[in-house]
RNA sequence: GCUUCUUUAGCUCAGUUGGUUAGAGCGCCGGACUGUUAAUCCGUAGGUCCUAGGUUCGAGCCCUAGAAGAAGCGCCA
């Protein structure tokens, strides 16, 4: 392959006089002279000028919305007002034609919905490029906090023999034909012939098995995909999805909602920092939608300043008990408007949550402090034997982004709980075995990473902010 | 799983009480254009009105069933 400049160096060290070669996909093609290149590299376009005279005819004839050239010329200063350079081309080469008569895509906006049809082109617009190269800084900005404090990166596994990890529905993996299993005696599916020689279920949470990592190498984090069956149809839920797990040893709850709001802050402010371009680009988007809506349902901040005001001001941080307290004295809940009912042991809701972060806070809260009876069974028990050490941290927008808890350390309070929730311990002899041999107080907290991409990009649906959404009744690409 | 809404040209939509040949903007295609910034201007083509059944002299419009998509709820991250 001849050599090319990536456009985020050649407009970022624009080296004026060189001949260079771009390559790329075209954003736009005006006055048959001008065309937008964009390479992926940036979000910015680098403008290459098409002289008539040095390009033949046909070849100009080609340079179609998303067609891919190459362009080999020198980089001059920019003669027009929109950009600082610009790259006379002596030569174009056409990498890949585009037939626009049977091409989806257009110069122009579309809806989220169309381009979720075609996700196989829906990264080479303005909004899916952005948000995807953001995925990306976010996904590095995790592995280098958690690298930078002396975590250790844990890989727990995909395919688990355990149904008790207590979050919700899980996909069975199988090898045998869906009409042609071996049964038992009594005609139930016999398992103990199946591939790994039981039932065996794709994972729902690595916490557990990330708990053997914090009380072996002090501090650990899980960072990939896991799933769950359950017909969620929001906005905020995907079948598949990537999840932020740290588990650390020698840490209580206020340790781990520390750890949260740093974490969180430092996600943040690093793609503030680095993805300045899409983050622009994304917040003019958000400004542009919202022009034709009514003014209540308009955010109350800009994207950025709302990502600036998170990173500048502490979370706000209250027990479920002052959560309930805080509702009842609320004008809404006074005036009948909550749809369900605030009272102590009730989960709160997603009205509820949203009141608090948005109208009461106005910033993102931390809730801790849960009635042990709507939280799960690993979660450690406060003195007073009704509360757990449990805590959700919520953003404006979107509720939970962080669930987490001080695990039970105590083997006995922890087989009481076990009994009462109905958790075989049979399956969980090694997540007991962890308490009876060298146990440690220790707390973690799982982050869906879907969710903190939605908040920094601003984008509506979950299904914008991973490449291939799974979610039920689709699984296409 | 529940509630509500949507489905008409490639896209975004309009379509009056049920009435002849279903419209617009954008895009595409063709043409013009040597400084454009979602370029602009001129012109052409483009339709299984989501599917199946029903009511009616007549259905894009009414009825029944189904499908797909969205928003909200529940579950959660």
């Amino acid at each position: 392959m001849g050599k090319r400049t990536e456009i985020v160096d050649v407009l970022k060290t624009p080296q004026i006089g060189a001949t260079i070669t771009v390559k790329g996909w075209v954003r736009a093609f005006r006055s048959n002279r001008f065309v937008a290149l964009n390479d992926g590299s940036t979000f910015n376009t680098v403008q290459v000028v098409i002289d008539p005279d040095k390009i033949d005819e046909a070849t100009i004839k080609r340079i179609g919305f998303h067609a891919c050239i190459a362009a080999t010329g020198e980089l001059v200063e920019s003669k027009g007002a929109g950009q600082a350079v610009e790259l006379m081309a002596d030569t174009v080469e056409i990498l890949g034609d585009t037939d626009g008569s049977a091409y989806p895509l257009q110069a122009k906006k579309q809806t989220m919905e169309f381009l979720r049809e075609k996700a196989h082109f829906r990264m080479r617009t303005n909004t899916f490029s952005a948000v995807f190269r953001i995925r990306h800084g976010v996904a590095f900005a995790i592995n280098k906090y958690f690298n930078d404090k002396g975590y250790y990166y844990m890989h727990t596994p995909i395919i688990t023999g355990s149904d008790a990890e207590g979050a919700g529905e899980m996909f069975r993996i199988t090898t045998f034909e869906p009409n042609n299993a071996p049964t038992t005696e009594d005609g139930s599916i016999d398992y103990s012939q199946d591939f790994f020689g039981k039932a065996t279920n794709i994972t729902v949470s690595g916490q557990l098995q990330a708990e053997i990592g914090a009380l072996s190498l002090g501090k650990v984090y899980t960072f990939g995909p896991t799933f769950r069956a359950e017909k969620s149809n929001t906005s905020r839920h995907l079948a598949e999805f990537w999840m932020i797990e740290p588990e650390i040893a020698f840490a209580d709850i206020y340790d781990d909602m520390d750890l949260a709001e740093d974490f969180s802050k430092y996600i943040i402010n690093y793609i503030l920092e680095n993805y300045p371009d899409d983050l622009a680009f994304l917040d003019k988007r958000i400004q542009d939608v919202e022009k034709n809506m009514k003014k209540e349902l308009r955010r109350p901040m800009s994207l950025i300043d709302t990502l600036k005001f998170v990173i500048d001001n502490d979370f706000a941080r209250i027990t479920y008990t002052e959560a309930i307290d805080i509702l009842k004295r609320s004008k809404p809940y006074k005036k009948g408007k909550f749809e369900f009912p605030v009272d102590w042991g009730i989960d709160l809701q997603a009205e509820h949550e949203r009141w608090l972060v948005e109208k009461h806070f106005k910033k993102p809260v931390i809730v801790r402090d849960y009635p042990k009876d709507i939280k799960a069974f690993y979660m450690r028990m406060n003195d007073d034997e009704k509360t757990v050490a449990a805590m959700d941290v919520l953003f404006p927008g979107i509720g939970e982004v962080i669930g987490g808890s001080q695990r039970e350390e105590r083997l006995e309070k922890l087989r009481k709980r076990m009994q009462e929730m109905n958790v075989h311990e049979d399956e969980l002899q090694w997540y007991l075995d962890l308490r009876r041999f060298g146990g440690a107080p220790h707390a973690g907290f799982g982050l869906g990473f879907e969710r903190i991409i939605l908040f920094i990009t601003g984008m509506a649906n979950i299904r914008d902010v991973i490449p291939f959404p799974r979610t039920p009744g689709n699984a296409e690409f």
